[in-house]
DNA sequence: CGGTATCCCTAAAGATACTG
DNA sequence: CAGTATCTTTAGGGATACCG
C-alpha cells in the first residue's frame, strides 16, 4: 500500500521533501521557453522591452509580457517606469534573480559541451 | 529594422549565440514537470520504474513512461531490462545525465533559500 | 513605446482501460 | 511489473487588433 503525501510526494521519501521541494519551486517560477533566455539577458544590465524583444527575436509581444509579469511577481525581476512620452520601461534582476544565474550559466555551458552543434 | 536569423535569435547578438543556444537546448531536454525530479532520484543509485513511480507520488504512467523515453532519446538515463517474470526495468543515469546534476542541487539550493516553506 | 484584449493552436500532462 | 493505447484536459505560446 503506497502512502501519498496530499502534495503528491511518497512519505517514504519525506526526508528528501526540503529538496524536492526547492526543485519543483525553482522550476515552476523558471517554466516556459523564454524566462531562462530573459534572465541571462539581464545578468549584466538592465534592459528596455524593447532590447529584450530585440533580443529575443520570434516572441510575440503578448507572450514577453506575460513572461516578465511573471518574473515580477515571482520577485525575479524589478520593473522601472520613467513616465515619458513615448514611454520607457527598464527591466533588472532583484537579487533573488542575481541568484538564478549561476544556475543559468551552468545550463548554457552544459548546452555547449553536450548539445548538438547550432 | 530588426534583422532576425532564422533561428530567431537577433543577430546583433550574435557573439551570445553559443551561450543563448546551450541555455535553450538543457532547458529543452529538461522541459517538462518531472524530469528534473526524475534526474535528482538517480543522482545515488539506479531505480526501477516502480521506483520512481512511487517518489514522484501522482504521476500517471503514461506520464513517467513518456518522461523516461524522452530522457534515454537524449541520451540522459540508460534503460536496462532483465527478461523476468515478472519483468524488472533499472533506470541509471549517464555520464551527460550525470553532468546536469550540479544544476539540479543548485535549483534546489534555490528554492530552499527562496522558495515559500512546503 | 510598451503595452491589453481576444482568440486560436499545440504540447504536456492526466485518467482510464487493457496487456505480455 | 512495466508498460501501451486512447481520450480528455490544461497551460504555454502565437497572431492579430487596438490603446494611453
Amino acid at each position: 500500500m503506497t502512502r501519498i503525501c496530499k502534495d503528491g510526494f511518497n512519505r517514504e521519501f519525506i526526508q528528501e521533501k526540503p529538496k524536492m521541494y526547492g526543485i519543483a519551486y525553482t522550476q515552476n517560477i523558471l517554466s516556459g521557453r523564454w524566462k531562462y533566455l530573459i534572465l541571462w539577458f539581464l545578468k549584466t544590465k538592465k534592459r528596455r522591452y524593447s532590447e529584450i524583444k530585440a533580443f529575443l527575436g520570434n516572441i510575440s509581444q503578448g507572450s514577453l509580457t506575460k513572461q516578465l509579469r511573471g518574473l515580477e511577481a515571482d520577485g525575479i525581476i524589478k520593473r522601472k517606469v520613467y513616465p515619458n512620452i513615448p514611454p520607457r520601461v527598464e527591466y533588472s534582476l532583484t537579487s533573488k534573480g542575481e541568484a538564478l544565474i549561476p544556475i543559468i550559466d551552468l545550463m548554457g555551458e552544459f548546452g555547449i559541451e553536450f548539445g548538438e552543434k547550432g
